[in-house]
DNA sequence: TCAGCTAGTTTTGCATGCAAAATTCAAACG
DNA sequence: CGTTTGAATTTTGCATGCAAAACTAGCTGA
């Protein structure tokens, strides 16, 4: 009686949030951008209950407020919000770190440290997209390897808020090469298993990504023209 | 232009989430029962379509499991889960406590205090419901003070999920008395602006709480006898 | 006796329909 | 010229309907 583990196709409302999360989180809907149903019913091809399902979803990961009667529109953080999620963010990953040094087995390890040459690949060829990704990977693998799901559904639903502001910041060199060094340091940290210094390097990591993200939405770019007007 | 603070009553599928949700955390759905929507929506005097979006809502925020294909289960709390429920919480409160001791007001504090006072009266009455209620209240207080929103969501969302195992435990003397007495250096600490304290003394009574739970957990007594029998 | 199959029922998942609220836009008014 | 008002339009919110999937129960055959 294996589990056997089917595909199990989602129901249309979970393939719906999740496309939704990502153009909420890439940015393809602009922060305090109106979510029309059914123009997105049309665009998703779905009719608009497991789209109003989807929506109600992401409302409670925070990625879309509700207005009564008025709809949904993507988040729009404040500098308020950003202190406030970055707060958590670095007690999360702080808290998270600490965990993984303690918990990480040396596949897991391994895997992290590919990865790290992955990013360090990209960061040499300039290949912002895919360092990008690589980092969430290796953020989320430190999150993974703490061992407790309640952290790493938290920490996915809170990070994706600001992710799409992060999507946005032109790294400028020092500060990406920065990034990089303190990426090198997690990973010597974890080879120690060194739980209080991975909390103290990914706390001032998250410090770091904090006042970049800051720096932007002084800066008053953060919510200027939008990418929306790409085709489908 | 002053924001009329309207009464603005909520969507149908909000005050359903919200239902639901006393539902689920006072055990009036028993963990690991099914989700019937006809009879739910039949039992709250409203269609379907609003207690579906309720439904997805309540299994982001993990009180309920969604079954592909066979609807939606109140989650049943494995052991593994309390503790990292607890974990998270012991995180969660520990920070908000230390954050509480650097931002509370006076004002927030003599509120504190005096919900403590009347939690006090419940203990020397042994009304346990009325406790329970304070006990929330303080709690909530604390998070609040931390002034940040973002702790305060997540504290409730993974709160609401140890709540209703909680709910079953029976305080015996000596634990309950123990509880008194830690919130009572919680309100010390507080007073004396002392976060450090009330980080320790903060993650000492969730250690607690979760040992009273995993108890219950393991005494088998927590999935026995329902109390969904009630008429509605 | 019991596993396996099938017809019938229930339940979920999604689409559609309709009423109420919000938005738009242009004409009327100050 | 800017503001207001109200009818037309759009959009949301909820109810209902229908098809597919999941259960149930009863039958058959080993």
């Amino acid at each position: 009686m294996a589990d056997i583990i089917e595909i199990a196709r989602l129901g249309l409302h979970d393939q719906v949030a999740a496309r939704l999360r990502t153009m909420l989180v890439e940015g393809r809907i602009a922060p305090g951008a109106k979510l029309n149903e059914r123009e997105l019913s049309e665009q998703l091809r779905v009719s608009r209950t497991p789209l109003r399902e989807a929506i109600k979803m992401l409302a409670i990961e925070g990625l879309v407020d509700l207005l009564p009667n008025r709809g949904a529109i993507a988040v729009k953080l404040t500098e308020a919000d950003v202190m406030h999620s970055f707060e958590m963010l670095a007690m999360l990953e702080g808290m998270a770190g600490e965990l993984a040094a303690q918990r990480i087995t040396d596949d897991e390890l391994g895997e992290l440290r590919a990865k790290h040459y992955e990013m360090l690949a990209c960061f040499t060829r300039q290949d912002l997209s895919g360092y990008y990704r690589l980092n969430a990977q290796i953020h989320a693998g430190i999150n993974d390897a703490a061992k407790n799901p309640v952290f790493t559904s938290t920490y996915r639903a809170v990070n994706a808020r600001v992710q799409s502001l992060r999507f946005r910041t032109n790294q400028n060199g020092a500060k990406w090469k920065r990034a990089v060094k303190e990426h090198e340091q997690m990973i010597d940290a974890l080879d120690a298993r060194d739980a209080g210094a991975m909390r103290q390097i990914l706390q001032l990591h998250l410090q770091h990504k904090r006042d970049t993200v800051l720096e932007l939405l002084r800066s008053g770019q953060a919510y200027t023209t939008a990418l929306s007007n790409e085709a489908g």
